[in-house]
DNA sequence: AGACGTACCTGACCGC
DNA sequence: TGCGGTCAGGTACGTC
């Protein structure tokens, strides 16, 4: 489910909720969501103070002075805020703070992991060692997915969709990304050149950006910090409408499902062909 | 090294 | 109503 605006937005739920609480309980019902050794997560976690929030990618962590808490929501995680002690079904993990409220992670599929890292090495960490560059970054360029696409033969979505060359897409983005950006999702990487790179680059920002304000496309069960639907599958122009009209201005296109590496891809066979661009 | 297929889980949905 | 089949927003791993 996740992607990289769904995460944002939960992130920024939390931030100013937790700052500044101290870690007065950890309940953890599941030890195979932890990445590393379970009993060294809650002992290095037990009485720390919150003092930041972060994100790279997919990956959102709570930092402490000595310890981090990274978390991954694979497919059907969520991370919420519960003021009681009722926590739904599916809560591997539950953080009491010294306020008394709890921080959830409930994960129905479990393809999610947390994991306790050290602030600082947290790039060695099992959930970060393979993440590449955030794709809000202003460091991700056109050179830099250049360099990176000239070793690979493979399509330009599951391209944009492996996490070490630049992270934070996932299906659902990466096909609105490339049909706005006019690029056909199986253009080999290598194939792609300067202008074309810049133009999937911009067309990312400013399709995360619009995702992040938002809040995040709930397709079924995304939810932020507090509960609440994302609202961007409102603005979702290819994915999941397979047999309706292009929303490009202009074109007739009907857009096309079709399935890569085992995933839906949604696209517009006019706008987004290469072969008809000039 | 890169590409590809498969496995990991549960829940929702569809057709019979 | 109930059952079986299929699909889902992600990643890791083994094999070629």
């Amino acid at each position: 489910m996740p992607e990289l605006p769904e995460v944002e937005t939960i992130r920024r739920g939390l931030h100013r909720r937790v700052i500044g609480q101290r870690i007065a309980a950890i309940t953890l019902n599941r030890t195979d969501i932890v990445a590393g050794d379970p009993e060294a997560l809650v002992a290095s976690l037990q009485s720390e103070i919150i003092c930041d929030t972060g994100r790279r990618g997919k990956v959102l962590w709570l930092s402490c002075d000595s310890a981090a808490l990274g978390v991954h929501l694979g497919m059907s995680g969520r991370l919420q805020l519960a003021e009681d002690e009722s926590h739904p079904e599916h809560t591997h993990l539950a953080i009491t703070l010294s306020d008394g409220a709890q921080i959830l992670y409930v994960d129905p599929r479990r393809f999610g992991r947390v994991e306790c890292f050290n602030p600082q090495h947290a790039v060695a960490s099992d959930l970060l060692r393979n993440v590449g560059i955030d794709a809000l970054d202003e460091g991700w360029t056109a050179p830099v997915l250049l360099e990176a696409a000239t070793r690979h033969s493979i399509g330009l979505k599951q391209f944009l969709l492996d996490q070490s060359h630049v992270a934070g897409l996932g299906n659902i983005y990466v096909c609105e990304i490339l049909h706005r950006a006019g690029q056909s999702p199986h253009t080999p990487a290598c194939d792609v050149d300067r202008e074309q790179a810049q133009r999937i680059i911009d067309t990312t920002r400013q399709v995360l950006t619009e995702a992040v304000e938002a809040r995040g496309t709930t397709i079924s069960d995304h939810r932020d910090a507090l509960g609440r639907t994302g609202g961007y599958q409102e603005y979702l122009c290819v994915y999941g409408r397979e047999g309706e009209v292009c929303t490009v201005e202009g074109c007739s296109g009907v857009i096309q499902k079709v399935v890569d590496a085992g995933r839906s891809t949604y696209f517009c066979p006019l706008c987004q062909d290469c072969s008809t661009r000039v």
